[in-house]
DNA sequence: ATGTGC
């Protein structure tokens, strides 16, 4: 089989659970595993083999180095990737996190079925594409002095409650409360303040976007979860965002890159990869770039909770209802790309590990007690956005993913096409024309932006969501269809 | 991903 041939090291362990074994002369301390169907696995980069190696290289690393379905090259790490790090005698590294810190995934549900939108869409999109702003380098509507971003980064989204940016109930359907403790704010270059302060409540640009989605009985697959999630179908409109921390948590991975190269030779650590700077977890270096992490972290919840309070306004407006009486509950806020410490079992003992997910989705299971309590009999929403021209999912926690993953599964779909070969391939107005000739209004900032985004540089979203499915680290719940899209 | 690129 061909397979073997381009990837001669790579053994199936289980069913779509694929394992590279430790080799000491690549310096591997623990095995890597690639969760991935064959026909994924076949088409996975070459790239992301050597990166999930590398990354089983770095110290204190438990267990495995693990690759999701939807892994693809990224910076040192795949995007994709979920690595765990003994938190006394292992490192903290920002390609494990990703420059756009704390990146995710946010679904707000509302009362409203598509027959009563539909003949508003258009008005709508445009009220949508004004209030939450899109696009490289943009400003947002918040005015900000440097005291209340400094609040803002340190209390996430309970600084945006407390200034009337979001409901109290909100706090408890978002990951950490959209509040990690431990964000330090003396740690943050006055550079990436500049960047940031601005940019509260904006979308930015790239694979981020802001989508109006429906949710069909057909493709609700697990009722019980869906209503516990506030989803009843019948062409139910729900509204999801996928955005980041922006230019701040962008310059927060970029001045610690800095640092840890220094860092690396300070405490004699050697990686495979400059991509893979690093620095023990307990050092000065490590505690700072965590505390300055926690902040960019922070305020992408707060920016994900504006353009939340901005969605409300923008429903509230066209429809000429309160926010509270169109139903519009947040289901769940998830990062993909962070770092937390997390007590997870090895070998039988329970220890506090540094989980890395770059890419990949925190997905505890029923009855952890990290599951707000509404959810916690059912387990975690996992929100995985697919391309703009395919659908999107909602899935959720397994205890098998908390024992095999370090409670982690798929994030998207990821990309099969580099964004220049996208745009060679595809222009931006024949795309919008296609997707509005399917029912799919657009309102894109740059059409060779829009390019990079078609569905034919993703994989197949389905084929992901079967896999992590197959290997038992998430179930599905509903699948949700685009009918509007907003993107930078 | 990103005040898009040394």
């Amino acid at each position: 089989m061909k397979l073997q041939q381009t990837h001669m090291k790579v053994q199936e362990v289980s069913r779509d659970v694929w394992e590279i074994p430790v080799s000491e002369k690549d310096g591997m301390l623990v095995p890597a595993r690639i969760y991935a169907s064959p026909k994924i696995l076949e088409e996975m980069d070459s790239g992301v083999f050597e990166q999930v190696t590398n990354v089983a290289c770095l110290h204190g690393i438990q267990q495995y180095a693990i690759c999701m379905p939807d892994g693809h090259w990224g910076y040192g790490f795949p995007i994709g990737g979920v690595a765990a790090f003994d938190q006394h005698h292992g490192i903290i590294s920002p390609g494990g996190i990703g420059f756009d810190i704390n990146c995710g995934m946010r679904l707000i549900r509302t009362n409203l079925t598509y027959d009563e939108v539909q003949p508003k869409m258009e008005r709508l999109m445009t009220e949508l594409f004004h209030q939450v702003p899109a696009g490289v380098g943009t400003k947002g509507l918040l005015r900000l002095n440097e005291s209340e971003f400094k609040h803002l980064m340190r209390d996430g989204v309970d600084w945006c409650i407390a200034n009337g940016y979001g409901w109290p109930q909100d706090r408890e359907r978002i990951e950490e409360g959209g509040h990690l403790a431990g964000a330090d704010s003396s740690k943050v270059s006055e550079k990436a303040i500049k960047r940031g302060i601005h940019q509260v409540g904006t979308l930015g640009s790239g694979n981020h976007y802001l989508e109006v989605q429906i949710v069909t009985d057909e493709r609700i697959f697990d009722r019980r979860a869906a209503e516990t999630f506030g989803l009843f179908g019948e062409n139910q409109v729900v509204i999801m965002v996928h955005c980041g921390s922006r230019g701040f948590g962008h310059q927060v991975a970029t001045d610690f890159l800095g640092v840890f190269e220094k860092a690396m030779k300070k405490y004699d650590l050697r990686v495979k990869d400059r991509q893979l700077a690093c620095a023990p977890f307990k050092s000065p270096e490590g505690q700072d770039y965590f505390g300055a992490m926690l902040c960019a972290a922070n305020s992408a919840f707060a920016n994900r909770q504006v353009i939340t309070h901005r969605i409300r306004e923008a429903f509230s407006s066209i429809f000429q209802k309160s926010a509270e009486s169109l139903g519009m509950e947040i289901v769940y806020d998830v990062a993909h790309n962070i770092a937390k410490v997390e007590p997870h079992t090895i070998n039988g003992k329970r220890k506090d590990l540094v989980v890395h997910r770059k890419g990949a989705t925190r997905a505890f299971g029923p009855g952890h007690p990290d599951v707000c309590a509404p959810y916690r009999e059912i387990g975690q929403p996992v929100i995985c956005g697919g391309s703009m021209e395919t659908g999107s999912y909602l899935l959720v926690g397994t205890e098998k993913a908390v024992t095999e993953t370090f409670g982690s599964t798929m994030h998207g779909s990821g990309r099969t096409m580099s964004r220049t070969a996208a745009k060679k391939k595809i222009r931006g107005a024949d795309l919008k024309r296609r997707m509005e000739e399917k029912g799919i209004v657009i309102k894109a900032v740059s059409m060779s932006g829009l390019a990079e985004e078609a569905g034919m540089a993703y994989k197949d979203i389905s084929d992901v969501v079967e896999t992590v499915e197959r290997c038992g680290i998430t179930k599905k719940v509903a699948e949700l269809r685009p009918v509007g899209n907003i993107k930078g």
